[in-house]
RNA sequence: GCCCUUGUAGCUCAAUGGAUAGAGCAUCUCCCUUCUAAGGAGGAGAUAUAAGUUCGAUUCUUAUCAAGGGCACCA
């Protein structure tokens, strides 16, 4: 990595400059000190005297109100290129996160709910930083935390004996829209007639009790809807790690007969207070947070206490350095309780745990919700990403599908996660643009600049009377060569602060740089070709390197 | 009422204290007799408001306004 190597040797920190009149890179040290330009002059002469530096570098310079520009040495930045086209997929890759493990959370679907486009959010984000972290030599499990146990399946269990029918659940292309119309179905009868909700107390209460025919419905449930996940998931391209239930991911249930101990630890420990009505309560130190409800008034557990118990399964059984939970930000309070309490038990440190939220995606009108049955299911969000892709006029499916599926999940991943989407679907599958698609048409411009090079260049031309460090350099060429070379930095950034869309802003930058280059030069013929190809090279390696980091498959042609 | 997040161009977003605030869509003008026009070149167009900190603020602080979310027996 050029950015670290250069302050190995500074002992300060440097940055990429986006404007190639202020060098490569360029520090502001000079400017903390008084008076700034004084102390770049003298930093200056001290620098022009550092031989390790000028072996890198080919000009200093000092500029503006003091910040101190760096020019890379040609040859440095060329060897680089070169790097790149060896290294293939593992170029930009580093090891900072060497020797940790990382349990990232994500997903995290429902079972007999719609897997809808918020859903879609955590699954392509969550997987994403997933592959970030993978990317900076950390080891990754992932893990899917199922929400498979509540009294919803009191409710779920209730409608199924009252109105459904399961063979004909079982027989539906999509046995979740089957429960789901059940489970609207219940809410609508209950306004009608609140009594059947103790019945549904009832069946739910069979379930924890271990009741024969309340699990056998429980287990269909889930069955059911693995039915369509492991069809959007294997769409996607995304996955869990084996250890978790064979890749289905760790449920809540998994976790009901773990709860007991998490209690009792926090009884041990003095965290637990009980509260106004008979409920107990973790309480915070100084009122920092509201407190965190973890046992009912009538002794039944809440999503907190499996959250809790989760995490201590995961400490014991993995030690992790760090769990990432993807999932939606309008739980960020209830996750820094959640983190508070940890760090009370002694578990883990502020940094261990880590909330990525993402936004809502929401009608103009408001929420979507489930049980008034308004939600956009993925099913059809695939849909119209196909059709969509297909009007482009590709007749391939394969490549309709990877066009689509680019589309859908560059258009997530490109924003700052944390903000809410106002659901359009024009936004969530532009393919036009700074969009999926267009990185994956460079990517397949670069392999048609290519192949077309190679079926071209039969009149042997002599590649060793060829040297780069002598020959001129177009600004689009140097251009391309700068961006390309901060590949590893980005990685290194975006990971750190899990965040993808720093990644993506990168290779459109990189993909936008190359188009321009392309159409106002000729690659192919003219001077500097087999620099202009190894650019290509390189190119085409770092958009796909990035795009397989985002999840995003990329076509040979299009 | 309290807490969190967000206000950048007509619209959707970028810029994690730095130099001339970047893009896409829409709009206007060009570029397929050139290796992929799902593309490229160029116009026009923006930091909610007001104070403060700083050599320097879209970025930090405070207040105001606006939008969204959360706040004990849902998940």
């Amino acid at each position: 990595m050029l950015k670290s190597e250069l302050e190995k040797i500074l002992g300060y920190e440097v940055e990429a400059t986006e404007n190639s009149d202020f060098g490569d890179y360029s520090s502001n040290v000079a400017l903390s000190h008084k008076p700034p330009r004084e102390f770049a002059e003298m930093e200056l002469v001290k620098l022009k005297a550092n031989k390790k530096l000028n072996e890198f570098v080919d000009k200093i310079e000092i500029a503006g109100p003091g910040f101190i520009n760096f020019w890379l040495k040609r040859d440095v930045l060329v060897g680089n290129l070169t790097q790149i086209v060896e290294e293939k997929e593992k170029y930009g890759t580093n090891d900072t996160g060497k020797g940790k493990l990382a349990i990232v959370e994500y997903s995290s679907p429902n079972i007999a709910k719609p897997f809808t486009v918020g859903h879609l959010r955590s699954t392509i984000i969550g997987d994403a930083v997933a592959n970030l972290l993978t990317a900076s030599g950390w080891k990754v499990m992932r893990d899917n935390h199922l929400g498979d146990w509540g009294t919803q399946f009191g409710k779920q269990i209730y409608a199924i004996k009252a109105w459904g029918n399961e063979e004909e659940i079982a027989k539906s292309e999509n046995p979740v829209k089957e429960l789901v119309a059940l489970y609207v179905k219940f809410h609508e009868e209950a306004e009608k007639d609140p009594s059947i909700e103790d019945g549904a107390r009832a069946w739910f209460k069979k379930l924890e009790d271990g009741d024969q025919e309340a699990k056998r419905l429980w287990q269909k449930c889930i069955d059911w809807s693995f039915v369509e996940f492991d069809k959007i998931y294997s769409t996607l391209n995304v996955s869990f790690s084996d250890e978790f239930e064979g890749g289905r991911g760790l449920g809540e249930s998994f976790f009901e007969s773990r709860m007991g101990i998490v209690i009792d630890e926090l009884t041990k420990k003095r965290l637990l207070k009980v509260g106004k009505e008979g409920a107990k309560l973790v309480f915070f130190p100084k009122d920092k947070y509201p407190a965190l409800m973890i046992v009912k008034k009538d002794g039944a557990t809440l999503y907190a206490t499996r959250d809790l118990a989760t995490d201590k399964y995961r400490k014991e059984k993995y030690d992790p350095d760090l769990i990432i939970n993807e999932v939606g930000s309008e739980q960020a309070l209830y996750f820094r309780q959640i983190y508070e309490t940890e760090k009370l038990l002694g578990w883990f440190k502020d940094e261990q745990r880590v909330h990525i939220g993402h936004g809502l995606i929401r009608f103009k009108e408001g929420k979507m919700s489930t049980r008034k049955g308004n939600v956009i299911w993925m099913e059809e969000v695939l849909n119209e990403a196909l059709s969509r892709a297909k009007k482009l006029g590709s007749d391939s499916e394969k490549l309709i599908k990877e066009v689509a599926i680019g589309a859908l999940k560059y258009n997530d991943l490109k924003r700052d996660s944390k903000t809410d989407i106002v659901f359009d679907w024009d936004e969530i599958l532009n393919m036009e643009g700074n969009s999926g698609p267009y990185l994956q048409y460079t990517v397949a411009r670069t392999n048609s600049v290519l192949s077309k090079a190679r079926s071209t260049m039969h009149d042997a031309r002599d590649v060793s009377d060829f040297d780069i460090r002598t020959s001129n350099l177009n600004d689009e060429e140097l251009g391309v060569l700068r961006t390309l070379v901060r590949f590893p930095e980005v990685i290194a950034t975006a990971s750190k602060n899990y965040s993808p869309n720093l990644l993506c802003n990168y290779l459109y930058d990189l993909a936008q740089k190359y188009n321009g280059f392309y159409n106002a030069h000729k690659i192919i013929g003219g001077e500097n070709e087999e620099f202009k190809l190894e650019l290509t090279k390189g190119v085409g390696q770092v958009l796909k390197n990035g795009l397989k980091l985002l999840g995003i498959q990329t076509p040979e042609k299009m």
